[in-house]
RNA sequence: CGCGACGUCGACUAAA
């Protein structure tokens, strides 16, 4: 069971859950009974693979199969539906999960805090912090991490530093995500100064950036305007030996269309294609808006036909950016085509 | 009855 086990883990995160699938088929086929541990492996690779209902599904039959969830299951379908948003089912599961005979644990409100946080409810998030003290349980380098970025996304960047020196205090080691979430805290609202000066802290710490932590640095110079340093940021990361990815790109490639930088946004796709990095439907996005930004409506048009020989299917931001090039200058009859061509892409955008 | 073992939580990019 342990060799099904550990087999069915490895493809699930390999996001194979179809071969998955059948292996678990196979286990009951060879008349080994899938456990907890099985089900529970399963239903996170579901949840991690964007399906929801599958996982929900699994759940249930695991029920009818008589095998009784544990903390660990139940955990990993409350953060499920955290992801997703959901966040009643969340706590529905939690109760759910007490009226089972389980304590709710240290991952339990970590899984919290992260789903308020990325709702943008920092206070709710806050008050998980305060709650799961009370209880007796120990905050721990995850918990600070995702209350970090809570305040993070909601613009608290005082808040997130005070979080921070509470960590410090509480005789935690920081480790890179921590760094990279505080950096990435101070970026996003302009402060590159004290991004850069957290970034010295984790260095004299001993603890090396990585490529997020990088990429942070860069959408923080993005921001501000200081294309010309992100891209130097870029350079200094290859230096390392760290390979920029999509993400890299991306941004860069954002932060020049922002600045009115079209051409320049162009060029570094092409480099990031030499580069072997693979592009995304973000990198179209953000070099249609480049060109559209500056007010170039046919190269727009370009890179949406060049995205679709790319074989990358567009979302609903690129077809928003799109269309808000065009409404810019006036071409309807371009915008007309290209609405009835999202239709047909995906029947039910709007 | 105790203990151990496989599964769960945190950071970066696009439009309005």
């Amino acid at each position: 069971i342990f060799t099904f086990n550990t087999l069915i883990d490895a493809l699930c995160k390999a996001g194979r859950m179809t071969d998955a699938a059948q292996t678990l088929q196979l286990m009951v086929e060879k008349n080994v009974n899938p456990n907890v541990v099985t089900y529970s492996t399963m239903i996170d690779g579901y949840g991690k693979s964007g399906k929801g209902p599958e996982a929900m599904e699994l759940y249930r039959k695991m029920r009818e199969a008589n095998v009784r969830p544990d903390r660990v299951t139940y955990n990993t379908l409350l953060d499920i539906y955290g992801k997703a948003g959901m966040l009643a089912e969340a706590l529905n599961i939690c109760q759910e999960m007490e009226r089972a005979g389980w304590k709710t644990d240290v991952v339990t409100y970590n899984a919290l805090i992260d789903a308020y946080g990325k709702q943008g409810n920092f206070r709710q998030a806050g008050k998980l912090f305060e709650d799961m003290k009370a209880v007796g349980l120990k905050p721990n380098v995850l918990t600070y991490s995702a209350l970090i970025d809570s305040y993070s996304k909601a613009g608290r960047h005082k808040e997130a530093q005070a979080a921070f020196e509470d960590f410090k205090r509480a005789g935690l080691k920081p480790d890179v995500v921590l760094y990279s979430a505080l950096i990435d805290a101070f970026g996003k609202n302009g402060m590159v100064d004290e991004a850069l000066m957290v970034l010295r802290e984790m260095m004299r710490e001993g603890i090396q950036p990585n490529i997020v932590t990088y990429n942070s640095l860069i959408d923080a110079y993005g921001r501000v305007g200081q294309v010309d340093r992100a891209l130097k940021t870029l350079e200094t990361m290859k230096g390392v030996g760290i390979s920029p990815n999509c993400v890299t790109y991306n941004t860069v490639i954002d932060a020049y269309g922002k600045e009115g930088r079209a051409e320049e946004a162009r060029q570094l796709f092409k480099r990031m294609q030499d580069d072997g990095a693979t592009p995304d439907a973000i990198t179209f996005s953000a070099l249609i808006d480049a060109s559209g930004k500056s007010g170039d409506t046919p190269g727009a048009v370009r890179i949406f036909r060049e995205m679709q020989d790319a074989g990358v299917k567009p979302n609903v931001v690129t077809f928003s950016a799109i269309l808000s090039a065009c409404s810019r200058c006036g071409t309807c009859e371009d915008a007309a085509i290209l609405l009835s061509e999202m239709r047909n892409s995906d029947g039910h955008v709007y």
